[in-house]
RNA sequence: GCCGGGGUGGCGGAACUGGCAGACGCAGCGGACUUAAAAUCCGCCGGCCGCAAGGCCUUGUGGGUUCGAUCCCCACCCCCGGCACCA
């Protein structure tokens, strides 16, 4: 029984693991086999994995690698674990980048783009990832942006969408408007240029519409920081919309309106104050007052955002001259204008309460306006005040209120206000529709026609896609190049063949990313975006993962869309993905983002060339927690290197065994054998790659030690 | 200011959410093999005291709960990310 026999189970007892040889080999296999092409059509149960798409900058950096590495593990666990897993990958390819390209080397978005692309996927690749390339999907592509067309066409025949001149926030430098997503500390959020604003005719979104809804996140498996992120950003104020008298000569309007989260402060109201844009500011303004307040309102649209939004400045303000009346108590307060009051929020106007907000106290010292408290603050001693008072006690100085509690003001007077016509109550949001249009020209045209006899007149679905053509100008005037372009511009009106003039703004990118998850599912199909029966199969995603800087732009687009497309009845669920994870972010060594100004980039394609791309992936996963990221500090990847030709060897090297069923060293063989199994098991469920590769190697080693130790192994336990 | 995450050896990090702090790896030190080096293998590797056995200290700071705290509670300091004059 205990016959020792020597297991040799290489080509040769000197083989080496040469990651070179074995990742060509099997990669060209994969390929020829198709094995990751994911069928449609599989008794398996399914799982969709999906990992962020790139932009197609030219060159697949580190934190791609980063991204994509562990999500493809886990996508393979997943496979490994009997689902029929879709992991496809494609390109989010319309944007900002191609066109500067364009514009700096002369060549077409689409060319460089198509480069772009071809070299990126030769290096994806490269990583041996199991993406099912036959799914590919080409956002610039017109059987791509044809369906981004027909989703605005369904939004607009719905209602989601409408037309509407605003003041935009304007890119100087990009010479593009933008949405308030990616307006970043008063700079635009692509290249840091400070914003202005500007009052165009523009496309927009009805998101706004679903605010309440975005705000459930109950059925999601989403990270705490990304459904915060988007809590703060929607911005969910209650309180109560409450009207005040108006009395100028000459002047229609009879009443204006606040938004307040106070409404129980409402007898304290000893000023009012309108932001300088409000529309009444023009109409009320007494000729005495009228210079001052020009001045100020022609200074605040001259200021920068950046120093408009400056929080620690003095509040500034002008007298209008007017007076509004607060029903509540029939008192007349003095309205003025600051900018301190925004005129995108609420109704633009604000109440002043200088005895209970901080902000209106500091006005009210200002400019010697009186304060009154109408709550008897328990630490107050009814001495003058040194600051607004925080909330608690009981009111006074409100009439039929005096003696209310707090944890009972605000409801009674919101009652109270609605009893009497004064007001009621209402929900704000900070959330802004999705402002779409684009003036650049590398998007997708937005499908509509101006007509003069019909107006705005939406293509007909049968005539999409609307082509962007291939020989436009493209330098930024601030207008659309498509503009200039009378191929493209002029058309025929699709209701009575007028001459007509076609849109010649462009989608926002982060509208062709706001459904791609979609067409990965039917990629092919040109009847329909996709098909009811794969959407109802595969969608949807049961595991994204991606970085946190989409949290509150491409992550909440994507949800208004599905929410959109379910009360459409284009889909039948609620939310786009089930499960987010978001990875940490790869720095350069010394800790910064890495950045070709900054020469901290380290390129993946040599590490690939000299340690192999297993060794590379094994290595990014290895460096801490995939949500935390950090440096990249490549002196560590020795140490994964070492350990993969440890396994190749304890795996394909010569080991004494023997038939030693139930001895102690077996036991011990196994369970470190199943006591692995079970440590990755779990770690790789909860995307613990770290921890997952310590275990490994710790079973490495004991393998190592078994077989260095000169004792013949059990042959079962040591196959096994 | 508000919200979220974090602070553990020289470094990246681990510790099954109350049970031997420092797994795994890098760097370092010592050794084996080698003419030599690389590669590989073996050993040491938080700090202080000690020849040693061993002892004391140690998870940002200060306190508390507990037989027992990196983990729970209170206060504070620092770092990262987000939001921010939102009425």
């Amino acid at each position: 029984m205990n016959e020792t026999t020597t297991m040799n189970r290489s080509a040769g007892a000197t083989s080496r693991y040469d990651p070179r040889a074995i990742e060509r080999k099997w990669q060209a296999r994969w390929e020829a086999d198709g094995i990751y092409h994911t069928p449609d059509d599989d008794p398996r149960p399914k799982w969709y994995a999906l990992t962020m798409f790139p932009y197609p900058s030219g060159d697949l950096h580190i934190g791609h690698w980063f991204a994509m590495s562990p999500s493809d593990a886990h996508a393979r666990f997943m496979r490994m674990n009997g689902y029929n897993v879709l992991f496809p990958m494609g390109f989010d390819s319309f944007g900002l980048p191609a066109e500067n390209a364009a514009i700096k080397r002369g060549i077409h978005p689409a060319d460089w783009t198509a480069r772009n692309i071809e070299h990126m996927r030769a290096q994806m690749k490269m990583m041996g990832a199991m993406f099912d390339w036959s799914r590919e999907i080409i956002t610039s592509s017109p059987d791509y942006y044809k369906w981004t067309q027909w989703w605005f066409l369904q939004l607009l025949k719905h209602d989601l969408a409408y037309r509407k001149s605003q003041a935009v926030w304007w890119c100087p430098k990009d010479q593009t408007v933008l949405a308030n997503e990616q307006v970043v500390d008063g700079t635009c959020e692509r290249c840091d240029t400070p914003v202005t604003k500007r009052d165009l005719e523009q496309w927009f979104f009805r998101i706004t519409r679903y605010a309440d809804e975005l705000l459930d996140f109950s059925r999601l498996e989403w990270p705490e920081q990304v459904t915060t992120m988007q809590r703060n950003w929607i911005g969910r104020s209650e309180g109560a919309e409450l009207r005040f008298g108006l009395d100028v000569p000459g002047v229609d309007e009879r009443e204006v309106r606040v938004f307040t989260t106070r409404p129980d402060t409402v007898y304290g109201v000893t000023f009012f104050v309108l932001a300088p844009e409000h529309p009444l500011v023009e109409k009320i303004t007494t000729p005495e007052q009228r210079p001052e307040v020009e001045a100020y309102v022609a200074q605040a649209r001259r200021e920068s955002e950046i120093e408009r939004m400056s929080t620690d400045r003095e509040k500034t303000g002008v007298f209008t001259g007017a007076y509004v009346i607060n029903l509540f108590n029939g008192e007349r307060v003095p309205v003025w204008i600051a900018d301190y009051v925004l005129a995108t929020y609420g109704t633009g106007a604000v109440m002043g309460v200088p005895g209970h907000d901080q902000r209106d106290f500091e006005f009210a010292r200002k400019y010697g306006l009186p304060v009154v408290p109408v709550f008897a603050h328990p630490d107050w001693d009814g001495g003058e005040l040194t600051a607004a008072l925080p909330h608690g006690g009981r009111m006074i100085n409100s009439g039929p209120f005096d003696g209310t509690p707090d944890e009972e003001a605000i409801p009674a007077v919101i009652k109270y206000a609605e009893e009497k016509g004064y007001g009621r109550g209402t929900v704000s949001y900070r959330l802004r529709d999705w402002l779409i249009s684009r003036q650049r020209m590398w998007g997708a045209p937005i499908p509509v026609v101006y007509c003069d006899t019909h107006g705005v007149v939406p293509v007909p679905e049968s005539d999409l896609p609307v082509l962007l053509p291939d020989d436009a100008e493209f330098r930024p005037t601030g207008e659309s190049p498509l503009k200039y372009h009378e191929g493209f511009l002029n058309t025929t009106c699709p209701i009575g063949g007028e001459p007509a003039r076609r849109e010649t703004d462009t989608l926002d990118t982060f509208m062709c990313s706001s459904w791609y998850q979609m067409r990965y599912i039917d990629p092919h199909n040109d009847e329909r975006p996709f098909s009811r029966d794969k959407a109802r199969k595969w969608l949807p995603v049961d595991q994204y993962t991606g970085g946190t800087e989409h949290a509150v732009m491409h992550l909440l687009y994507t949800r208004f869309f599905t929410k959109a497309a379910r009360d459409m009845g284009i889909v039948e669920i609620d939310e786009p993905m089930t499960r987010l994870f978001s990875q940490g972010q790869i720095l350069g060594p010394d800790g910064q983002r890495m950045s070709k100004s900054r020469g901290n980039v380290v390129a993946p394609d040599g590490e690939v060339e000299k340690w192999g791309a297993d060794c590379f992936r094994a290595y990014l996963m290895f460096l801490g927690p995939w949500d935390q990221g950090g440096p990249y500090d490549s002196s560590g990847i020795v140490g994964v290197s070492r350990w993969l030709h440890r396994a190749w060897n304890a795996v394909t090297g010569d080991v004494t065994t023997a038939d030693l069923p139930g001895a102690p060293s077996t036991r011990e063989l196994r369970r470190w054998t199943h006591r692995t199994i079970q440590r990755v098991t779990s770690d790789l469920r909860h995307f613990r790659f770290n921890t997952m590769l310590s275990a490994l190697m710790e079973f490495t080693n004991h393998l190592m030690k078994v077989r260095e130790s000169g004792e013949p192994a059990d042959a079962a336990a040591w196959r096994e």
